[in-house]
DNA sequence: GTCTATATGACGATAGAC
DNA sequence: GTCTATCGTCATATAGAC
């Protein structure tokens, strides 16, 4: 189940200098506590410990750090999405990238809800083709083809994402630690998917 | 299973002027596109069709508008909370609050990654005691006491509300139908809940 | 209840010194 | 690569006429 696209890895081989990833890191944490449009680039220089016209050195614009942002997260995602698409068998494919998902979720939680779902984001990553074409390849593993209705399939790929995404950053876990948060998560959504226990591990 | 609490319906009493009213579907429509903190009250105001001072006449601050539109939305929330609390058997609440709530979102999906995720939203509703208070009444109901294990209940009300809220408003199910989306989703809720059908109906 | 006009400050972004 | 200083625009919010 290789896909045949030009490049598997778009993402994860950007390079970023020292300094540029300095900002993004603080621009991670700032859009995580008060989403996009909540944070200037004020806070970030702030934060960097520099001047804004410093932050405007390394980011032709506020857009452009965005950009960066979303595409450093992917590039993580990317990685398990790659390691689920080189299973041959489509249901342990998607246990794969949900298990690898749910890893991540759970020890990126503070910022899982503004990656998924801030307008800012949601349009920067609708905008750019490389990030349509990576979230079609995700989907494409999640969705299930044995389900008979294409509606229910899709649904179920719906309901499973959000559940992971959102589960997470549930004020009801928060003081679940991140081994306590993952364990259960992987067993609730292996018993959503109604899978068979893998046979070795 | 009625709660003891002083006022057991907070926000639907609340009333509004029309004028209000007006400004705060338009509010809410852009809080739905761009977010809180990505809509000024000049776009607000344009939307209405008057100034910015005839929107400062209705509210003091944009942060009162906020509260407005959580407040009003809440109160939808609670005739289905009510219903729920008014039922003896606790999964039969369990039942019929994820029904009317599932129907919530998906005739309101437009709104519901705003309400249930903006930073604004969630430290407005953070910061002020009834809406705290509101939510536990709800989680109280979607949390499973038959659970041994404290964790594994937390982890499956967190992950109920999200797949719910978070499911409507993924793009895979963008073109379906709200009577589609509702049917299919009570129907996988239901299967997760692992609950046996009503007697009758 | 809505208007014009304005105060005050923060925003994204740029020029040019070092 | 970072600084100071500044531009033009927009933000929230207010005063006072109608």
């Amino acid at each position: 189940m290789l896909a045949d696209t030009p490049s598997p890895r778009p993402f994860s081989t950007i390079r970023w200098t020292a300094a540029q990833q300095r900002t993004m890191t603080a621009a991670l944490d700032l859009f995580g506590m008060h989403g996009v449009s909540g944070t200037s680039l004020q806070m970030i220089a702030d934060m960097v410990g520099v001047t804004k016209a410093a932050v405007y050195y390394q980011f032709k614009t506020k857009e452009e750090i965005v950009i960066a942002v979303a595409a450093n997260e992917l590039a993580i995602l990317e990685d398990a999405l790659l390691a689920a698409e080189a299973e041959p068998e489509r249901p342990h494919a998607r246990r794969v990238l949900l298990t690898r998902v749910i890893d991540l979720a759970v020890t990126r939680r503070r910022w899982v809800s503004t990656l998924t779902n801030d307008p800012v984001i949601i349009r920067v990553l609708g905008e750019h083709e490389p990030f349509r074409h990576f979230m079609s390849r995700l989907y494409a593993v999640l969705l299930d083809e044995r389900e008979a209705d294409d509606t229910v399939a899709r649904v179920s790929a719906a309901v499973l994402s959000a559940a992971i995404a959102g589960s997470v950053v549930n004020p009801l876990v928060t003081e679940l630690d991140d081994e306590t948060l993952r364990t259960t998560l992987i067993q609730l959504t292996q018993r959503m998917l109604d899978l068979p226990d893998p046979p070795n591990g």
